[in-house]
DNA sequence: TACCATATTATGTATGCACATATTAAATTC
DNA sequence: GAATTTAATATGTGCATACATAATATGGTA
């Protein structure tokens, strides 16, 4: 009874869940009976299955009941940290280095991605992260300027262009699919290291950016 | 007024804290006040402000009250389909073959990653996706079977093993990385694809499993 | 001034109640 | 028997209230 009392809920359910108690897409107790047996309000019941439905283990429909999501967890939710944050949570130093920033015609793919026409223009821009003045990060990113307006004229050199998007631009309507390249060898150079090491690359498009992290 | 209000203010409050009515990390007018304004009781209020929260938009303190949170979205959400969901909703008849399937030591660098030590083995498992008959996806797999335990013994010819162990893991202890690798030519030749198209590669590491969806 | 106890404040949580809404199940009609 | 109306039911939402809790402000004392 460490925490409050609809996450005990929460997390007993969920045990149960997992456990098996309840077989696959089957109904469990409907609140009111739930609250009975934790012996609360059924609001509070109430409040641990709605969160347990966010988190996709459980489907819930009026008058259906509540049911064992039969194809559990449609989505995964995953944290994407914001370099800076990550950094110093080592205990490190962050900075970062703006390399290049110029408006340009991107290449076709990236361009698809954007859903630009052949001749629209976009932002390029290659930022270095580092840790305690190691480098840390590469990142290039490509931005759909007129989505993105005000890009150009953002204090870049203060805040990354990470967190400048990520507060400008109302994530809801953030479609965000990952892809993937090896390290080639000028971002290899630019981090210190061996091409092909342990760098991980995370290509993220957005309805209004792309980007690739390092 | 077509959603709840609940919802409604939830919207509100979003687009008024990205248009900049409250500058970064400015502290927002408390429940009471907002409840005020919005007519409504403050618990409703404190349902939108909780939900805002978990989005990362604002952080909240007792007494310190709600603010703008500084660091915008120190992580953001996003969905992992289950391909067979992804595929069904294209329309496409979805089914999975299961090509390899065998308990072996994985090499290094994905030992490191499961944190298993050198004498360990984990479970590997290479599926392909179709859907219509065509392949769509191919996916390495390396299970902690440790951890895992039952995978071995899983129908996994019924359900994928991705969508047996979300069932089965509580995801609750997934912290994911994603990473990235080059469509490899074996792969490429499976998908029935030229090697380097728009294949893309999510890998993700959790404290129990590790994949590659192609 | 520096420090510590106390009051104040904003959010966190829980409850009981009421009514809305969707959906199933039953009853009625043709 | 089939189709349509009606009732029953589980969840969805909102409100008013109460108390808990954490963090800040305040005031008094050394």
């Amino acid at each position: 009874m460490s925490q409050s009392s609809h996450i005990n809920i929460r997390q007993s359910l969920h045990s149960r869940i997992i456990s098996g108690e309840w077989p696959l897409g089957a109904r469990i107790p409907d609140e009111i009976n739930l609250a009975e047996e934790y012996g609360c309000a059924r609001a509070t019941v109430n409040r641990a299955l709605q969160a347990l439905a966010e988190d996709g283990l459980v489907i819930r429909k009026r008058k259906g009941g509540t049911r064992v999501n039969p194809t559990p967890i449609k989505h995964a939710k995953l944290e994407i940290p914001v370099l800076r944050e990550q950094i110093e949570m080592m205990g490190a130093q962050y900075q970062h280095e703006t390399r290049v920033k110029k408006v340009k015609r991107p290449p076709a793919p990236i361009r698809a991605r954007l859903r630009l026409n052949a001749s629209a223009d976009a932002l390029y821009i290659e930022t270095l992260h580092l840790a305690d003045g190691k480098p840390f990060a590469f990142e290039i990113r490509w931005v759909n300027s007129s989505a993105a307006e005000g890009v150009l004229d953002a204090p870049l050199d203060q805040i990354s262009v990470n967190e400048w998007l990520l507060r400008t631009i109302p994530f809801s309507s953030g479609e965000v699919v990952f892809t993937a390249v090896n390290a080639n060898a000028s971002v290899a150079k630019a981090l210190e290291t061996t091409q092909g090491a342990a760098i991980f690359v995370v290509d993220r498009t957005t309805w209004l950016k792309d980007e690739y992290v390092t």
